[in-house]
DNA sequence: GTCCATGCAAACCTTTTGCACTATA
DNA sequence: TATAGTGCAAAAGGTTTGCATGGAC
């Protein structure tokens, strides 16, 4: 099976890297790399599995973690923490290479924004602390447009809270 | 022994909250409280388990854990995940609930901070995406003053980046 | 032919869970 | 004394590693 048409020549770009760093083109490397440049979502390591065998290519997760560790090392892809306990990866090409998230937690939808407000953030550390900011990591957390009006509500964790009588 | 005098009030939160919600006040709940309440340090469970046991108490780690979680419920804890792998936790007394941190990557110093401009993020995410936030997490990675100063380098990972050329 | 990648299974680490026993109220 | 918590050990779940085999160049 052949990769979509849009993810061709970012996997070129993948492949190019690689012999420069003097590293095999395998097949497997190539299997993962199109399914990660051929879509815009945040995908697991499950999903990246199930896509490559869905391709046709038997590859074992092992395989999967060590190409993500060379398109993460080579900045063309991000990993990411939404908190689900594993980590979820998207390609930086052919999108802003610099954006940050809105997750739903009634559905799990990820939107991605950009604001110009954290470069200003990056500023105040340096400006406040001496910090030298080298990348940021941002996530907002709630309800998206689509949630919020079909009246998701979202579970209070049950208890009371203490905090705001003390 | 007894905890630092800081401490006191906020154990006695805890305390009250427990018996409100018709939970057993135990030595252990009381002791993983003492540690958590008695630094403003970002504690991981290893960190408390020690600290626990160094005032002479006995404790299991899955009750830290269980503890912990009453803890953050209560919301006078907030847990953080700083990419280290594992969990780090706050208390939110005594200091400025809201607050984002520092991490730095030479010294793994972590230093709150607060910036006014997280609200009209958060109002961009409305306006923009009809998005209702209920909490985010930002963390600004880099290095601090101190590891700046002193000249510290941060590996670059080994590798070109292609992205520049693209 | 050399070197590196792959696949599998085992190891690793943090966190969660089951269960017999103990402490709280 | 009834109820819920504790400790221990085992399990769970994601990720990493060791090693014999196979593929890239």
């Amino acid at each position: 099976m052949t990769p979509p048409v849009a993810a061709v020549p970012f996997v070129r770009v993948f492949a190019r890297y690689l012999r420069e760093q003097g590293l095999p083109v395998t097949h497997q490397r190539i299997a993962v790399a199109d399914v990660v440049f051929g879509t815009d979502e945040h995908l697991s390591v499950d999903q990246i599995e199930g896509r490559v065998r869905d391709q046709g290519d038997r590859i074992g997760k092992a395989t999967i973690y060590r190409t993500l560790d060379l398109l993460v090392r080579s900045r063309l892809v991000a990993e990411h923490d939404f908190g689900e306990g594993f980590k979820r990866y998207e390609h930086r090409l052919s999108r802003q290479p610099e954006h940050e998230h809105l997750i739903c937690l009634g559905c799990d939808k990820v939107t991605e924004f950009h604001s110009r407000e954290l470069k200003k953030i990056q500023d105040q550390a340096v400006a406040e602390f001496g910090f030298q900011p080298t990348r940021l990591s941002l996530e907002v957390y709630g309800l998206c447009a689509a949630c919020h009006e079909a009246g998701v509500e979202l579970p209070d964790y049950g208890l009371t809270c203490p905090i705001d009588s003390v």
